[in-house]
DNA sequence: CGAAACATGACTTATATAGTCGGGAATCGG
DNA sequence: CCGATTCCCGACTATATAAGTCATGTTTCG
C-alpha cells in the first residue's frame, strides 16, 4: 500500500517533460539528450534510453553525430499527453492487469465494469485533449482547467 | 512496460467486489469470508486478509466465532468506490510516487502540474460519486453513465 | 466443549521500477 | 579522413510491490 492506484511512473513523467523541452523550440531543431535531461534535472542516461524508445514509436526523430540530437516527430500541437504515456507505459487504464472492457462480473458486481469503463473514459477526456503545445503555451483547454477549480482540487482527499 | 499507467490492483478490485457482496444483503447480516470469496470466485485467504485490513479502516465490521463474518461498517449508500480503493491502495493518484500538488516544474514543463491535478480531479469526479449501493442497484449516476456512451468508450485506443 | 470463523504475521515467487554502465555505430566539422 | 560528438543497444543491478499462501492463534456461538 505504497503506490496510488493511478501512478504516473517516473519514466512517463520524464518522457513528457523531455518532449515538452523539444516542443518549446519553435524551430524544432535537434537537441542532444544530455541537454534535455540537464535542463529539467532528470537522470541523463535513463532519459536518453527513453527517448530512443519514443523514436521507435515515431513520437520523436533523432540524428546521430556531432550537432545531432532529438526533435519532435510531428507538430507539438498533434501530440497529446496520452500519446506519450501510452508510448512508454502502455494502456492508460487497466483493471487487474487487463483492459476494463474485459472485466466482466457476476451477481452484485455486474455493473462494476461500467464504473471501470467510465473511469478510463474520464482519464481519456483529460489526457487525450491536452497537447504538448498547450502545456508549453500554458493554454490548457477550458473544460480541463475547470476541473482544477473545483473546491479542494489542489488538496489531498 | 507491462502495466498500464493506471492500474486498479487485484487487491483493490477484490475489495470492491467483496464489499458489493455485503452491500447486496439488505439486512446487512454477517457473511463469512469464505462465502464472500467463493461467491465471486476470488482467492479466499487473500480476500479475507484484505477484509481484515478494511475493518481497521472502519469500512467493514467483523464478528468472530460461529455464525460470524463480515458486514458493512456503514450504509452502502455512504461508501464510494474511491473510499474502498483508498483504503487498500492509498491515494487515488500519484505522480512519480508523490501527490500531484507536489509535482512542481520549471521552464516549458511549468504547467504540467495543472494537467496532473486535472487528471486526479477527473478520476475523483467518477470514483467519489459512485457508491456501493449504486452499483448493486445498477443505478450509476447519469453524468457518469454518459462517459461510457462516448464513441469507442468500450474499445481500446 | 468443540466447531466455526476472524486475526496476525511470516513466508514465497514473480514482476516491475528506476536506474547505471560499457561499448558500438553513425555523422559532422574541420 | 580523423576525431569529437552523439545516438543506439543490450546487459546488469538493486529495491520494492504485487499477489498470494500458510500456519497458528484467538474469539465466540450453540
Amino acid at each position: 500500500m505504497q503506490n496510488g492506484a493511478v501512478n504516473i511512473s517516473a519514466k512517463a513523467e520524464y518522457a513528457v517533460r523531455a518532449l515538452l523541452v523539444l516542443a518549446a523550440d519553435p524551430e524544432n531543431k535537434a537537441i542532444p539528450g544530455e541537454a534535455i535531461a540537464r535542463s529539467q534535472k532528470m537522470p541523463t542516461k535513463f532519459v536518453e534510453n527513453t527517448l530512443v524508445e519514443l523514436r521507435r514509436t515515431g513520437l520523436v526523430a533523432s540524428q546521430r553525430g556531432a550537432s545531432g540530437g532529438f526533435r519532435l516527430g510531428r507538430p507539438a500541437a498533434h501530440i497529446t499527453i496520452a500519446d506519450v504515456i501510452r508510448a512508454v507505459d502502455g494502456p492508460l487504464a487497466e483493471v487487474r492487469g487487463d483492459r476494463p472492457e474485459n472485466a466482466v462480473y457476476e451477481g452484485p458486481a455486474q455493473h462494476l465494469q461500467t464504473v471501470w469503463v467510465a473511469t478510463r473514459a474520464s482519464l481519456r477526456s483529460v489526457l487525450e485533449h491536452v497537447t504538448l503545445a498547450d502545456v508549453v503555451a500554458g493554454k490548457i483547454p477550458k473544460r480541463i482547467l475547470k476541473l482544477t477549480e473545483v473546491p479542494d482540487a489542489w488538496r489531498p482527499h
